[in-house]
DNA sequence: GCCTAGTCTGCAAACCATTGCGACGTTTCG
DNA sequence: CGAAACGTCGCAATGGTTTGCAGACTAGGC
């Protein structure tokens, strides 16, 4: 059924080794056998049966990258990003989805493990403690989480809450709320404590962590109402999602956006320009950072020797749409007028 | 380093065909050794080297999935619903992106056939005769997309259309435009029929094609602006990416939604319950779509012998925003009054 | 006590490509 | 002219698992 080397082999008149190393290192053999072997090849179609290469290899030419949601448009632009760059290098990607559950993606790196060469887990659940156990049994690359010393790619979270705070501040606004993703989440806790860092940071400044949310629409919703009652006439949310709940919460409520309240959301995926009003957010570059997940993984699997930076920092660039104002309305235009 | 069959041989004190039977074929070992076997493989950690699997049994376990655009929200649930299915059932999935481009699509399906058991193609933007050569080389499931003798998984498109004329005739518009999408997509083909095919059915309905446009917000914006010159004081969009083009186009123009134009869009992909105003849509079981290809995958992989139903078409369900109403407001409450 | 049927288990081939090593032939240099 | 060096190629082992076949051993029936 399927053509293997001994087909071409037979076909070029030659033997299965002559073939295998005319495919694979061309200047060892004899130009006029490399054109025979070729043609037959090609006659034929021949591809190398992969399994029986990795057998022997000890290598797959694929990469894992597990996401904890794939409808999250965050991570589904990350993953066009891994998908597109794994491609040019001739590597194929597996995908997992692990619903933002630690349990399962510690399950599904091990399942996954011994079909690839190494991994990008981005955004992982899981404690520290797992990972580093899962890092010993795969060769790891973390996107959007730092653990010990597994290398990482990282978004600077301190320098896009300082863009918001900063944007807020000049705004007038002087208490300010941030509306938290799950606790289980490493990006969430930086944000968290760059809020309150910032808040630290400037004497007029108030900061109230409202806790924990779904990272869904829904969980806007529900913290929709706790930023109304927390007195903040501004929030930050820890991602966009969460930020779209919060004002679709506030139009339930009539409470009007920004002259109430501005929101602030973070990662600007594409559909935030499209709300109503327009999202503020802190800019991430979405497809870039797969890209460099899978850039740092592949560096590490072709030449594991030379690790030259374990650590990638990814700029961060807060977007201005009309979500975020001055309370109560422009005073400053007014005055001007 | 790894630790094979033969490892767990030595320590069950058995050979090494005993060690793969008691794992494959449990009934077919005295159950003294296979408690042996299964507590030496249980101790060291054993798991069978799937590359040396796959090559004597010639098959894999794995599927792969094609989508046209990872970072369009339609796709990116299919492939959770994809992933999700395939999970359970004990596969992994290949995932990649062909940027609508039919040229990679054909690659990159060439590329990972050799590594699955079979491929679930979603809206695949390649010509017949193509998909019928990859159908050769390859098992293949379509997905929102009819070809030849593929085994296929549709959407109602007819349906859908039917529902969404229905709802704009009975709020009064006569004359409904269409702006399609890619000319390569065979639903946007589908609908564009189906759009006609209403105005054929009845006498008072005008219908204007617009033609075709990207399937992005992109795409929505450039249509805009044909759609006011049409006349049309309703159109319905190839998908709802497209659709908030429009809305967004209508808003910079000042035209306002659902007063002098309404909207549907198709797909009910998230987002589209909030953008503002909310879009009317023609709903997808989007996950489910993705579930339903890979049932049919499997069913096709596990006994290619009784192919029971070689075509599944999905229901689809109007789903009623803010973004459609009677043109000039609605009359209708206004006599009431 | 012997034969048959049946249950387990091991042997060895097979899957397919890769690669170290050695053989062979040719060239080059001393 | 001899020997070393080099280029080209084949042999055979290797990787880990599955599976047909045959052998060994047990149990049961006459």
């Amino acid at each position: 059924m399927a053509v293997s080397a001994r087909d071409v082999a037979r076909v070029a008149g030659v033997s299965v080794s002559t073939v295998s190393r005319a495919l694979a290192r061309p200047h060892e053999v004899a130009p006029a056998t490399r054109v025979k072997v070729l043609e037959a090849a090609r006659g034929l179609g021949y591809t190398p049966n992969l399994a029986a290469r990795s057998l022997i290899t000890g290598r797959t030419g694929n990469i894992g990258l597990v996401v904890p949601d794939l409808e999250n448009p965050f991570f589904a632009s990350v993953t066009k990003g891994v998908q597109s760059r794994a491609r040019t290098a001739g590597y194929a990607v597996f995908i997992a989805d692990s619903d933002e559950d630690p349990t399962q993606e510690a399950e599904l790196v091990r399942n996954l493990a011994k079909q690839v060469d190494g991994m990008v887990l981005c955004s992982p659940r899981a404690t520290d403690a797992v990972l580093a156990e899962l890092a010993r049994e795969c060769v790891l690359v973390l996107v959007n989480r730092e653990s010990g010393d597994i290398p990482t790619v990282t978004i600077d979270n301190h320098e896009g809450t300082r863009q918001a705070v900063a944007h807020l501040l000049a705004l007038g606004h002087r208490r300010i709320a941030y509306a938290g993703g799950p606790t289980t989440s490493w990006s969430n806790r930086q944000r968290a404590a760059a809020v309150e860092a910032q808040g630290a940071l400037h004497g007029d400044l108030e900061v109230v962590n409202l806790g924990s949310f779904q990272p869904y629409v829904s969980g806007g919703i529900a913290a929709g109402d706790l930023v109304l009652a927390s007195g903040a006439t501004a929030v930050i949310a820890y991602n966009d999602l969460l930020a779209f709940g919060l004002l679709e919460r506030f139009r339930q409520r009539g409470v009007r956006v920004p002259d109430d309240v501005s929101v602030v959301g973070t990662d600007n995926i594409p559909v935030s320009a499209l709300t109503s009003p327009g999202l503020t957010s802190v800019g991430i570059p979405l497809v870039n950072t797969g890209r460099a997940g899978v850039d740092m993984l592949l560096h590490l699997v072709r030449d594991p020797s030379t690790p030259p930076t374990h650590h990638h920092d990814l700029t961060v660039q807060l977007v201005v749409r009309a979500s975020t104002g001055p309370h109560g309305g422009d005073v400053a235009l007014r005055q001007l007028a």
